[in-house]
DNA sequence: ACCTCTTGTATGCACCAAGCATATATGCAC
DNA sequence: GTGCATATATGCTTGGTGCATACAAGAGGT
């Protein structure tokens, strides 16, 4: 990691005088509900970018891996333990923060709607809707829509970490079982084919997505079916034991 | 990025004082040789570590963004620019490195065997050959043979940081143009098949992957045919201007 | 000149998964 | 019961891939 002649610099200058970046980690709480993707955003009432709207984050501690940084701000900031939490880059432009050099881990969690509609959304925090302006091809900065529509002013480059969370998940989707850590436990295949459309900004093919799921092994029967839906109810379903898939 | 609370903490207590993480950026240059895999190592002749191999690397300079750092250790270290270069992941246990909390931002990047050639590899540097031992599935740790096939102490998690280039690797070839970043500016489709069959550890049919290149719109005929090589000559083929395509 | 070796290039066919259409089933509201 | 909305099953079409076969083209030996 430091060749011979950084670490003789680290030896000759006193580590802790050094003067060091400070590493944030920034975590995306997405959840799907209202047939949207949205995120968890904090307004911010100190300087720099008062009044903009920011990702929950918090700085690394020294002893403290950046998984455990994650787990700690969704604890703090959102109140939530055990859902499923994955990093996704690290944005390191010197000039992010005016105040000093940070450095920020972006991580992104998946929660189903359920889970996140119990924790108390504060009066300085807003579940914003994600509009994500390139539904084909690219990546880029999403929009962050606040309940009543409007736009909201997104500090630093919260947008493209977002961004980069959908382009992300699309690229998941296609290959991992990623999907049913949007849903709660027992879900019904037209479920599982919407939240796969609200990431992909497109429609499938409702029998050819069918037939896929259910050949691909990782839904499991429970048995039970849906209640008090006004048509005929559609089989519940849930992730196989056996295929280690994480969900909701 | 920071809540309130950790706002006020950051004003307390002097920015400086406050003890930070040093943060590396750890580079594995990867290209394909010999019909392998290969990274290039550095041996440590300083504490910790002493006489294990490690990916050459360097801390990132207060005024430089991760890429930039990343350039440069490729720079200094290999004497290597414009190369095709990517973040890849953070490793931030806090027990990585004895001496003091180091958080390490690993790049890889991408170069054809003939710009690798050219470069001097000195006495304390070692181009490794990576041998995957999980063809089939999942990821891990690589193992990285010196030339004489003797298998290398590697320093710190940087075996699991190469095996998590190679995942990443098989990851994006199956979707994004990859593969020419490792390859001469013109080269013959057997060419890019191997490199992809190298890659992903199996073979392919080689009339469906002809057929696939030849379809996916990557591709251009130079004209040009191979010259000298004791058979039928193939056609030489370069990337297409208009895709954009990474190349070496 | 001819043959042989090796690799490149082209064509046809079988197979499989996805897209698509159609038919039938099932629960709820009336 | 009827009507409605959705679930579920079946069959056909299509495009891509795997596979086999045939042919082309250069190098080198005889």
């Amino acid at each position: 990691m430091a060749d011979t002649t950084e670490n003789e610099f680290l030896k000759t200058y006193d580590a802790n005088a050094f003067p060091r970046p400070s590493v944030a980690v920034d975590v995306a709480l997405v959840t799907i509900d209202d047939d949207r993707l949205q995120t968890l955003l904090i307004r911010r009432n100190e300087h720099p970018q008062r009044d903009s709207w920011s990702l929950p984050g918090g700085f690394v501690r020294l002893d403290e891996s950046l998984d455990a940084t994650a787990e700690r701000v969704l604890a703090t900031k959102a109140g939530l333990t055990g859902v499923y939490l994955e990093q996704l880059y690290t944005f390191g432009e010197p000039v992010r923060d005016p105040r000093t050099r940070v450095i920020s881990v972006a991580y992104y969690a998946l929660v189903p709607p359920e889970k996140l509609r119990r924790v108390a959304i504060g009066a300085d925090q807003c579940l914003a809707a994600i509009r994500v302006p390139w539904a084909g091809e690219t990546g880029g900065a999403v929009e962050l829509l606040a309940p009543n529509e409007r736009r909201l002013k997104v500090a630093f480059d919260h947008g493209e970490i977002v961004g980069m969370v959908v382009k992300r998940l699309r690229g998941k989707l296609a290959y991992a079982p990623v999907g049913y850590a949007l849903l709660p436990k027992r879900f019904t295949l037209l479920q599982l084919q919407r939240v796969h459309e609200i990431i992909n900004g497109s429609t499938v093919n409702k029998d050819s997505f069918r037939r896929r799921m259910l050949a691909s092994g990782e839904l499991e029967e429970t048995g039970a079916m849906q209640e008090g839906v006004g048509h005929r109810p559609a089989s519940l379903y849930r992730v196989s034991a056996r295929k280690n898939v994480p969900h909701g």
